[in-house]
Order: C-alpha cells, then structure tokens, then sequence
DNA sequence: CGCGCCGTTGACGTAGATCAAGATGGGTGG
DNA sequence: CCACCCATCTTGATCTACGTCAACGGCGCG
C-alpha cells in the first residue's frame, strides 16, 4: 500500500488530506492485523458491495459520486442518500446491521474498502480510530437531514438539499462550483420526495436566477451563497 | 444511589430492565469518578436542561413521555423526536454537539441526568459501556425516519410514526395498548410535517376503524398490529 | 446512426394546507 | 364543588402546491 497524496483537482472529486477515514487508509501498516484496507474500482451505476463481503465492511468514496437506496415495496429504488468524495459509505452498518443498503456509483468511481477483521468491539485500536469517525458521521447526518424538517415547501427542500451539498464539498476543501454533479432529477425526487418534473421545475428557475448551470445532462452550482442559509 | 428495581406498570411508563442505559444507571458505583449519575424530576411542560450543564451530560428518561425540538427561524417550537421510558435523551450531542437540542416533558417526568466527568475519548471504561448505546441508537435513528423516507401521503406516514411507537414500546416490554400517549396534535404535526388538522382527521379516522381510541385528550393505541408494516 | 433514457413543458386533478368558527375538556380560583 | 377560562380539538369551506399524465426533444451510449 502506498502512501496516498491529496488530490482534490476539480473533475477528479478526489480527497484526501481531508478524508474522513484518513486515519485508516493513510497508513494502514497501523493497524495491521485489525483491518484491512482494499482498493477497489466501482463502473458507473454499479454497486460498491460484493455478496461476500464481511458484515464489518464500510467503504470510503475516493473518487466519484455514489448514491444509496433500498428497494421500495413496489419493487422501485429509494434513494436514500448521496455521497460525495471523501465520505463513509455504509459506516452506519457497522453499528447497526440491519441498516446496510446498497450504494450505487453515479459515474466510475474509487473506493477503499475498509474491513475489520475482528469483533470491533474487542479491540480498542479500532475504536480509537473510529471515534472519530462516529463523530464526523454524526455531524453529517444531522446536516443531511435538514431537507426533511416540518412541513416543507419543494423549493425548500430542494435548496436545503443543494446547501447541504455546498458545505460537504467545502468540508472536503472541494470547491463546489466545479464540481459537475451526476445525479439525475429523479434520483434527487426520490431522496427528496419529490416529483422528477417539481426538481425539473425548480432546477430551471435556479438556472434562470444563475445560480445553477445545467451543462449537459449534468449541474454546477454557480452561486453556493444562495443555497446556504 | 440505590439499586433500582423494575416497574413496567402501565400507567407509570417507567422501564429499567430494558432501558437503553441501564449499564450506566443500576450499578453507577462502577464508573465512580468516571461518569455522575443524578436522578431528577420534570414537571410537564418544563425542560429536561438547566443552563449549567456540562456538554458531556445525556439523558435516560425513567418515567413519562418527552420530546425533543429546537426554534424555527420564525421563533416557533420544531418538533424533532418523542421520547419513550428507557430512550436516551441528547446523547447524540455527545459525538455531536452542535446537535444538543431541547427537550421538554409533555408529563411530569423523572429522568437520570449522566455526566461524563472526563472527555470520553479519553476513557475506555465510558466508551465500553457506550458502544452498546451507540449500536442501539443507530438503530432507533433509522426506525425514526422511516415516516420521512420518500413520497409518502399524510396517512402513511402517521401510520409508520404509531407503528414506530408500537416498536419501541415493545422493545421496552410495555404494552402499547397500555399507554395513554399525551403528545397534542399540533406536535404531532410539527414532526412530521403536517397541519394538526390533517392529524386530527386521520385520529377521528383511525378511531372510527378502532385502531386507536381518544380517551380525553389523550390517545391509546388500541390495534397495533394496524400499524405495523 | 438509432434507440432509449432523461429532461422539459403544459394541462389537469387532488391531497392537504389554510382559514374560520364552534365544541370540549382540563385546570384554576373562589 | 362550581364556574369560568383557555388551550386544544373538531369540522367545514376554500385554495394552492405539487403530483400525475402526456407528449416531445435532445443527449449519450452502443
């Protein structure tokens, strides 16, 4: 394993130095033995989750965009949430099994694949680097679920969701308004609720405000102060 | 401090053989100097927190019902959470304390106020007793959200909220069917995001199909089969 | 080059918010 | 114990945001 440098070039999406799992896969010598740390490269619209894999896995987005939902009773997907470079993927599982769900790549991605080989709660080297981590999730749970807070109106939901996006990027050290964003509007209807044709809508408002720019069949947020707040 | 026995009785809503915290609670002796743990009462309407309380302090409710809510940009009251006998109140604000949001009794309530005397990080004997309240917590998170997850219509998601109810008393080993609910329709609706009207509707609804009854001003579940699943 | 998914736009219907006006129960003071 | 008051509940009428349906255009992938 070699040492990872930080590169956060814009179109790349890629995190490091401020990665949240950095603790582990930056230099995983430490914890040999304990965890294992895998490189793995995800295509687009496939899944990061492999039928064999431990029940003590979580993932880290190196590079790229993923998105994880569940299967609806109808069969349909619900996307649950979005994931940006540098952010856990199924961390929540390890405490809580029975929330694992799929995630999903938007464009072609990597990951590191972080597995613990032991029983977490034994062992305290794990624990320790995990702390962190707990806390960190913590913080961003609470900021994703903003969107969702009482009664609501699409736009406020909408524009809540893009604010939450902004301060991720801007945790990272990314600069949102060069990041070309992948998920579809129906994607983003689902997560929030909403019909694909009211972000449709919206979206084409914003764009007339300037404060998106739809390129293609992707989006840049040109004026992240107008989504924060 | 003594050893608290359990009461489970109806009506009293009090649980300790399966609250969430009893490792800290029954036997505190074990974490002398290393967590306090005071027990206090709540008079209904009134909060769970006084103004010098240490960042590192959570919450077990031991009698009555509670909920959790922080102020709207317009200066009104969000309803966030409802708390069970046996739930932990704030303790996400240990890994994330700018989460710490008020909690107020909608009941005359005895709660057990923990405070972890050092920085727990810094601690083993806390954080072991911890990893079991962070196992359990993700996992009463996730069950919470599960009114807001995707497009939902006002009666499914006030059915999966009285199902979640159903859950968590269960998981407490009090009889749902046994619990007079005291939460008013204006903070129901503020949860999850609806007018106390339309919550009112669908309870002269549920009522008529005898799913539930309106006993005074309070409500009982009288089928909660109805609402699981 | 062509097919299919995705985005866009308009027309329309409806769930549920809002407004308004009693009814009811619970708490308080005499 | 009664009378009063206020918060909450209830019900109906109306309005509107947004979902649904339908049709079409364009990007992008194979």
């Amino acid at each position: 394993m070699t040492t990872i440098k930080t590169v956060a070039a814009a179109g790349s999406y890629r995190a490091c130095t401020r990665c949240r799992a950095a603790g582990f896969c930056v230099h995983p010598q430490a914890g040999q033995g304990v965890y294992r740390v895998q490189a793995r490269r995800v295509r687009a619209g496939e899944s990061m989750h492999t039928p064999e894999q431990s029940p003590h896995t979580f993932f880290v987005l190196c590079e790229g965009t993923a998105r994880s939902c569940t299967r609806r009773h109808d069969g349909s997907l619900q996307t649950n949430d979005f994931h940006l470079p540098g952010e856990l993927i199924s961390f929540e599982a390890m405490a809580d099994p029975a929330a694992r769900q799929d995630a999903l790549a938007l464009e072609p991605c990597t990951v590191r694949e972080i597995t613990c080989q032991c029983d977490p709660e034994a062992n305290a080297v794990v624990w320790g680097a995990m702390l962190g981590l707990l806390r960190d999730d913590a913080a961003h749970r609470r900021a994703r679920l903003r969107p969702f807070a009482g009664r609501q109106t699409a736009a406020q939901r909408l524009s809540a969701w893009l604010g939450n996006l902004v301060e991720r990027c801007q945790h990272r050290g990314l600069d949102p308004r060069a990041m070309a964003f992948r998920m579809t509007r129906a994607e983003i209807g689902s997560f929030l609720g909403l019909a694909k044709e009211t972000v449709c809508r919206l979206f084409v408002q914003y764009q007339r405000d300037g404060w998106i720019e739809q390129r293609g069949r992707r989006f840049l947020i040109r004026r992240p102060e107008a989504f924060l707040r």
